[in-house]
DNA sequence: TCAAAAAGATACTGGACAGTAGCCAGCCTT
DNA sequence: AAGGCTGGCTACTGTCCAGTATCTTTTTGA
């Protein structure tokens, strides 16, 4: 997976006959939640000032605002930022060949991957959703739900062709994902745990949980 | 384990020839401390401000500064809570009779009710540690660490006699200890799932994930 | 019963920060 | 080369809140 600089909330938009101009919004739009989610991380969105924000790209705090609507706006971007890669790992891995087991694997796979490459992200995520409007906090719980559901989907594909015997097993799911929020707290760049022993840990571990391998 | 209405940071003083007063004082300390962390738990730290507390007590705000130096002292009581009162739980189970896995899983079954009891606590404690001073925040990590290592020694008297094969079971105490700490997500005082059912859930989860059962 | 001390309230300060009004520069167009 | 338009900056406002200086009331003890 690519080590990415910039944050790919959507995928640059084909060039039109408009030029260069909405890819270059797009890119400055990225740049600013890159910083704003290193800062947020660092300090917390209360302490994290948007004048710290434009410090760090050398650009000023106007300037912030001409790409979004507030400093409401910038958290609730940063944070969908998880979910929707998520989710789109999850269509991606429907299509793996295979048994029902090798496509729950998967998927955990690919979302640990995620949530590590997107580590800054997912931990602004957990801690300050609260900070969001009512109608933000609510569509962003619905794509976690919709998350759990699919995770859930999944294992009840497991269970039905007899691979796990679990009983109740679809209501692990909500514990995986506990699993994976948890990576957030075990994984440092750079730390004594890398990056394959924790999607190994993580994955095992998920899989015994619901009474595999 | 009791509906605790106030907070027992510390067990209240045998009363000496002084009177009340010492245990009043640990008394009203208690009353600020459940109010804010409602507050806290329900706002954000940030949001919360110290005259909402006071005004929820029908007191004032320099009423509070008699009985903590300042804002960060009470979010560092709040957040001493939960493993303050998880440590001295393993305490208690080490005197336990039985096998090491008995030992273990009566471990989790205390720390996860202490986590449902405290709730609150919990939640504010993972969400806002990053507002404490550096030492209270390196205090509050030790306390920690103190606790996953001690978990880990559980599990390893179960490796030694046998009782779990896996390979490196020890190593999953950090992976128990998120979905110990993912309680506070599932659980909403009185939401669809009881306090039994997710204590028996998390219990079960973390057995099968070093193996057992 | 009364003075001293403890407990708490009123009312203020100082600083920080989100958000905005209005100015300026450089580039594209004709 | 002039004029307008886009993109960005300087400088400001209004609000909010942690923390405190000082005045008032209640309790305590002799």
């Amino acid at each position: 997976m690519s080590k990415a600089t910039a944050v790919n909330v959507k995928t640059p938009p084909a060039e039109t006959r408009r030029g260069l101009k909405p890819s270059v919004v797009a890119y400055k739009r990225e740049r600013i939640l890159t910083a704003a989610s290193a800062l947020i991380h660092a300090k917390g969105y209360e302490a994290a000032t948007l004048e710290m924000v434009a410090n760090q790209l050398n650009v000023t705090k106007p300037f912030l605002y001409t790409y979004f609507r507030n400093k409401g706006d910038i958290l609730s971007a940063i944070c969908e930022v998880g979910v929707t890669e998520s989710l789109a790992a999850l269509d991606r891995v429907a299509e793996v060949e295979g048994t029902s087991v090798d496509r729950l694997r998967a998927a955990l796979v690919e979302v640990s991957d995620i949530i590590i490459e997107r580590y800054e992200y997912l931990v602004v995520y957990q801690r300050e959703m609260m900070n969001l409007e009512r109608a933000d906090a609510q569509r962003l719980m619905r794509l976690r739900h919709e998350f759990d559901l699919r995770i859930g989907k999944l294992i009840e594909a497991c269970v039905k062709d007899g691979s796990v015997t679990l009983k109740d097993a679809p209501a692990m799911s909500v514990w995986i994902g506990g699993l994976l929020s948890w990576i957030t707290y075990t994984y440092r760049p750079g730390g004594r745990r890398t990056r394959e022993m924790i999607i190994d840990q993580v994955v095992g571990a998920s899989m015994r949980m619901i009474g595999l391998e």
